[in-house]
DNA sequence: ATAACATATGATAATATATTCATATGTTAA
DNA sequence: TTAACATATGAATATATTATCATATGTTAT
């Protein structure tokens, strides 16, 4: 690590902390973070998704609109049944280290 | 990537999911996220952080207490001043990581 | 002991957020 | 085209969160 990782406040731009700090809000909530991880396995359709977390359609439905808007998912449409997947690998890293640091405690 | 990154929904605790989530919303709130940036340059009392931030010091004083409760910054008292400094490097690592993600776009 | 300074904290008000309920939209099969 | 199913969405309520103000606590110098 040589001076690629340290950041100095004036390098980034008020607009960059907000973005930054709505990226980590989306992933601070429990039923989001329950979905994202389940993606992990794969893609999943709402049903599904709503049996696994036991929550009800409408909560799991506004709750992946934030995660689909904010481009952590993705959705594609199969008949009547929507199937979502993580948008890209950044999603895992992100998980994975929140993961690594609760688990050192 | 073998299957260290792969998660399931049963791997994981309920309580871990909160608690993860719970990291993440520290993350999710740009005052939060500015005085984690400026302690990657090192230690800083809470006039610094305050003039840095142009914040009133009381509204700085509630968000470093949170950070400190969550164990991403520390404290140690040297006179009349609190020099607060990041935890550890997961912070780092989580923020990297965050920052590597919205510049992707 | 007291004044001056640095930081912390409790209460409040404004704002944001998540879930629920009711209902709308979109898709398929009959 | 209508019924049945899957998903999305708007409104409302309950809860959480943040900044501010006023004040308390802790530290040092006189």
């Amino acid at each position: 690590m040589v001076h690629s990782d340290d950041f100095l406040l004036e390098d980034i731009s008020e607009e960059e902390f907000i973005d930054l700090a709505e990226l980590f809000k989306i992933f601070g909530d429990s039923t989001r973070i329950k979905i994202l991880f389940l993606l992990f396995k794969g893609e999943a359709n709402v049903s599904a998704i709503c049996d696994e977390l036991s929550m009800n359609q409408s909560a799991v439905s506004h709750q992946l609109k934030i995660l689909r808007t904010s481009k952590l998912v993705k959705a594609r449409r199969a008949g009547k049944a929507m199937y979502y997947s993580l948008a890209d690998d950044h999603v895992k890293s992100i998980l994975s280290m929140g993961k690594e640091h609760i688990e050192e405690d």
